[in-house]
DNA sequence: GCATATGTAAACATCT
DNA sequence: CAGATGTTTACATATG
């Protein structure tokens, strides 16, 4: 199993310098996107040149160590000893998360951001008319990237542990209740306001099995229905 | 064919 | 009591 969505031929340099776009487009404040910050640069700027599989951790910086995606770094190292902790992550190893992840999903958060010259927000005027885009939807070429504004007819091409995932890295702690993270996923993925609600039964099971989910205690304090919040287990 | 990951449905318990 | 939430089990499907 591969660490990250590789395309045929692509290089270790390549590939990172290809997801470190996307994300600087869909979730720029997010700890990836933090994290693989400097070594994108050294990257784009050919300072990569591929045979730095034994550099020192530092490389990536100290934003991995601090989220799941810690896994990124894990699996340069070619020891089996992370066997354990990898199986917990292999869900963010998957294809599905970093897999057409870039510019097409707006960070509502982020929305006050001004947004550079050139790159207005195009999916603001995009309005989920059905009849519109349902051909859009269904003759999606697999090449081109997943709008979740624009298809919402489609399916979101990421596992729901994914979705999870990405719900709380977006929220400011870290942690999310469950609620928060149906509305995220609502929010993000129009899709689901008109899916079955078995979604979010998918979500708890998701929530329940995964180990790369914790449940906490919520805040003192906090007023919420729900009982617990879920966080990244963090490694 | 097997192991694994994932999705879905369902039942049940607990909590608000 | 109703609904939300959490856990667990079972089954189907896709993939390596």
């Amino acid at each position: 199993m591969t660490a990250l969505c590789k395309l045929p031929e692509e290089s270790d340099a390549s590939m990172r310098a290809r997801l470190f776009t996307s994300l600087s487009q869909s979730f720029p404040h997010s700890q990836l996107y933090k994290a693989l910050h400097g070594e994108a640069d050294l990257v784009l700027n050919g300072a990569d040149n591929g045979d730095s599989e034994d550099d020192d951790d530092s490389l990536y910086g100290d934003h991995l160590s601090n989220s799941c995606f810690a896994s990124l770094r894990m699996d340069r190292r070619d020891s089996d000893d992370f066997d354990d902790d990898l199986r917990s992550l292999e869900w963010l190893q998957s294809e599905d998360l970093l897999k057409n992840i870039g510019g097409e999903i707006l960070d509502r958060e982020d929305s006050d951001n001004s947004p550079g010259p050139g790159e207005q927000k195009e999916n603001e005027d995009v309005k989920p008319d059905l009849t519109l885009l349902q051909g859009v939807v269904t003759q999606q070429p697999p090449h081109l990237p997943y709008m979740p504004q624009k298809h919402v007819n489609s399916k979101p091409p990421y596992s729901f542990s994914c979705l999870i995932f990405m719900a709380v890295e977006a929220s400011p702690q870290k942690r999310l209740p469950v609620k928060d993270i149906y509305n995220w996923i609502l929010t993000q993925f129009p899709y689901f306001q008109n899916a079955p609600t078995g979604w979010k039964n998918s979500v708890r099971h998701n929530l329940s099995l995964n180990k790369c989910f914790k449940k906490v205690e919520k805040d003192k304090g906090q007023v919420s229905c729900c009982v617990v919040s879920v966080v990244l287990l963090l490694l």
